[in-house]
DNA sequence: AGTTAGTTTAATAAGTCTATTAATAATGTG
DNA sequence: CACATTATTAATAGACTTATTAAACTAACT
């Protein structure tokens, strides 16, 4: 008897609305549905969250503050060359959504549909890049000023990485239907493409 | 009086739909909608199309390969030198997303959603990039045997130009919203990442 | 004017969705 | 044990959805 089978109902309609959330996005899931994905009576996913828009919003919110934090975390790079920490910082990107490949367009479609959601977030985490921008930014201006890296600002760099990593997964179940890929084959395509926007952001700052 | 005036319900109703569809996503809009924007009632667009679901795939199909083709024409690319052709194609590409900033996000959706309908498409559709992939690999290698061209296939250059591109735009209300763009502003963003993204590919093809 | 084909509407069936309420079961506490 | 709190369920209101049916309207042709 694990601890963790007495896990709490209001933690496992938690997890199970996350998958369905992330699977079919708000508006395609019913809190009907997740109450019978759970085991339970539907009326006990309005007890505990009263709305379905609160039930997602606790979902949310925690979830993309805490792939946010690992995003603009500074603590890796310090001691690499500046081509490495640009490096690092595709890399980890890269991976975090691998890790998480449905939040991506959970993340478009949501924050496009609730401008003020968006606020909330952009007020609560604002200051979380300002870390990472503020170090890049200036040892970017170092590099151009050395005739190391090409002329260009770090936003500009953030933009190419984050469009990069982005639409490779939210085009992924598309691009794995239509070339029929099996697992093995997605795991290649995977790791070909992570080296492949490492390599078009390094050539991008070559001067 | 325009002869347009007198246009068909049946094409007033498609018009319509597109826009919500486009606007919200196939689940977030009903036929009631769609009949009330149209100012007709609601049966007669089952009337015209039976389902909301066959509806759906006459504007998607149609649109989806109207733009598919825009994308795989060659006919401008003829006398330019490789690098203008992979210049051309970012900024075709770019520029047919300009004029269809909500359909990224709607194609993304909707194939993820029905990929019975994504089948279809393949089938019907597939003959239409061979000739720019067949005349882009070629020349390709010839640029590689030059050593003009980094060693790369053109698979993962085109895949690299549709993630730029495409991310781009399916982060657009995002980004505007965040960074609290007007017009112009945001008008300034298209025109400087599109000539970034040509500035990136082409960076990333140097050997 | 009368018939017909095509267009549009009103009414409604059958189902789903969110949310609430009241009743019951389980748990903890003095 | 008795009481209070918390968790869970059944039942249901009320709104909205897609889709169908039959009736009414419109325009064209004979």
């Amino acid at each position: 008897m694990d601890i963790n089978s007495e896990k709490s109902m209001e933690q496992t309609i938690l997890e199970t609305a996350e998958q369905m959330f992330l699977e079919r996005g708000f508006a395609a899931t019913s809190t009907t549905q997740i109450a019978k994905s759970v085991g339970c009576n539907q009326a006990l996913i309005h007890y505990y969250f009263r709305t379905k828009e609160n039930l997602f919003n606790s979902i949310f919110e925690s979830k993309f503050k805490l792939l946010f934090q690992r995003v603009f975390d500074t603590t890796q790079l310090e001691n690499l060359s500046f081509t490495d920490k640009i490096k690092h910082i595709v890399e980890t990107h890269f991976d975090i959504l691998s890790e998480n490949p449905k939040m991506p367009m959970l993340i478009l479609n949501e924050l496009s549909r609730q401008p003020e959601q968006l606020k909330i977030l952009k007020e609560r985490l604002h200051a979380l890049p300002e870390k990472l921008i503020s170090i890049m930014s200036k040892e970017l201006e170092t590099e151009i000023a050395a005739g190391k890296v090409k002329n260009c600002s770090f936003i500009d760099i953030m933009f190419t990485i984050v469009s990069l990593n982005l639409a490779l997964f939210t085009m992924l179940p598309i691009a794995v239907n239509v070339a029929e890929l099996n697992d093995i084959q997605l795991k290649f395509l995977l790791a070909h493409r992570r080296a492949e926007n490492v390599n078009i952001v390094l050539s991008y700052l070559r001067p």
